[in-house]
DNA sequence: GCTAATGATTGGTC
DNA sequence: GACCAATCATTAGC
């Protein structure tokens, strides 16, 4: 070190080299920056040396000067070094030392000995570090929009339990690591859960039972209330929600999805959770019946989802049907990269085949027995023998519990809205079909009906909740005697 | 300045 | 090793 300050003191104009003299300026600083006797006499040669400004564009000499100055009380002097120094590509090392100064210097003004995780970020935003020790600007601590939205769409659609090729493929897809991507997911499912179980306080019987306890797919039910899939709280916040209280089913002239339809960029819970009364879900809504239909009687619908007849034998909707609602279960199944179908295909066999959304997406399906309809509307009020029910996917369903789950969708009845509601289906009847692959099932609806609750007509909600998407599609549908 | 969201870490269980 | 809950640190939004 000798020597080197010999140069510095003596140094002509032309020997040794600028560079050189930096670098090994450089290398003293680094060698020598944890032995206080000998760092601190190179520190004021640089700094008193007519090439400081030189040699402190070396991060290692800048950062020795600047920790030394620092721990000398000497804080601006430190924060000009800091400053004026122009480290190439900027230093992570030299910015943790500005704030670590700017720290201490909010401690003493404070007089605290240390500051709370807050403090310093409140540090840190009054006092950013020089553009020169980070060129490319502070960077943003979370993923980029369009990475999480492809996780979230990956994790709504798909699964939000990918298996190790599938995180490593969007690893690949997103410029995260295999780690970043699975706590990403594992965050995800946590939080999921955790909103859940926020929006749906456990009822009180539940605490009996120990499957209603513990992993986060055995999630609470209020009694009476339709099981909220883990998609229908996905979202950070959704204004008006008071999570303090059970959501209300609320009575109400609009279908269960109909609000969504309304509001595409859906931000409230309580729609969601209306019951499906099953006259009034109609509204004055005019009932096309089968071919020829007049799709000009549609706006009457509209912005509703409407109710789209199918015609006699047909297991699919008419597009120009539902063409203004089609968005809805265009979005209710947009997520499903793993099947494709025409928008309204549900009718299927004997009974209805409905596509259930992802995992994670928490389709719920209603089926009511609207009655008889005619050229304008229900004759009959089916309000005697509504015939409702949600079936939605369990939450939370991690690899293990999705097979224990498989065909085994949560039914819940609809609230007792109306009072008079009957389930006319046992459960066991109106249990899906064990059919589960690639998170797309097949939900067989059981038998017949009794003859005396024989409609040729259902109607049939379909919704999808996610955090960027919510829908509902509300269509009439044939039932295949 | 507060709050909630977000990404990461830790220690435990299976 | 995968997953979990709990927790921490950070930061965006207000």
């Amino acid at each position: 070190m000798q020597s080197f300050l010999r140069l510095l003191r003596d140094r002509g104009d032309a020997e040794p080299p600028l560079a050189e003299l930096v670098t090994l300026a450089g290398r003293l600083c680094r060698d020598l920056q944890d032995d206080p006797a000998q760092v601190q006499p190179l520190v004021t040669a640089v700094l008193d040396s007519q090439l400081r400004l030189h040699l402190l564009d070396n991060a290692d000499v800048a950062l020795v000067c600047a920790r030394v100055l620092a721990q000398q009380e000497q804080h601006q002097a430190a924060c000009r070094v800091l400053e004026g120094c122009q480290v190439p590509g900027g230093s992570q090392e030299l910015v943790q030392l500005w704030n670590d100064i700017h720290y201490r210097l909010v401690m003493k003004r404070l007089g605290v000995v240390a500051l709370t995780p807050v403090q310093k970020f409140r540090c840190r935003k009054r006092n950013p570090p020089p553009p020169s020790l980070c060129p490319g600007g502070l960077k943003s601590r979370n993923f980029p929009r369009e990475v999480r939205q492809k996780l979230h769409d990956f994790a709504s659609g798909v699964s939000p339990n990918p298996s190790k090729v599938e995180r490593e493929h969007l690893a690949l897809e997103t410029s995260l690591t295999v780690e970043q991507v699975y706590n990403w997911f594992a965050n995800y499912r946590r939080r999921q859960r955790a909103l859940v179980q926020r929006l749906e306080p456990a009822p009180v019987d539940a605490a009996e039972d120990p499957k209603a306890k513990g992993r986060g797919s055995d999630l609470p039910r209020p009694a009476g209330q339709p099981h909220l899939g883990p998609g229908c709280v996905d979202g950070p916040r959704w204004p008006g929600t008071e999570e303090d209280e059970p959501v209300p089913f609320r009575e109400t002239t609009q279908g269960p999805w109909e609000s969504l339809a309304l509001a595409p960029d859906f931000s409230g819970d309580e729609t969601i959770m209306k019951p499906l009364p099953p006259r009034s879900l109609l509204g004055g809504e005019m009932y096309q019946e089968g071919p020829g239909h007049n799709p000009a009687t549609l706006p009457h619908i509209c912005p509703g989802p409407g109710l789209c007849p199918l015609t006699a034998g047909s297991d699919m909707l008419d597009p120009s049907l539902v063409a203004p609602e089609s968005w809805l279960m265009s979005l209710a199944l947009a997520s499903s990269k793993e099947v494709s179908f025409q928008t309204g295909q549900l009718v299927h066999g004997h009974g209805l085949d409905c596509m259930m959304h992802p995992a994670d997406a928490a389709v719920g399906v209603s089926i009511t027995a609207l009655g008889e309809p005619n050229s304008t509307g229900f004759t009959d009020s089916p309000v005697s023998n509504p015939q409702s029910m949600y079936l939605e996917e369990g939450a939370g369903t991690s690899g293990g519990q999705i097979e224990q789950r498989a065909g085994s969708f949560l039914l819940t009845q609809t609230p007792a809205q109306p009072p008079e509601f009957i389930l006319t289906q046992s459960l066991l009847e109106l249990a899906p079909g064990p059919s589960f692959s690639s998170r797309i099932s097949t939900m067989d609806l059981g038998q017949p009906l009794p003859s005396s609750q024989v409609r040729p007509y259902y109607q049939v909600t379909v919704g999808s909740l996610s955090t960027l998407q919510s829908s509902g599609h509300t269509f009439g549908v044939n039932r295949p005697d």
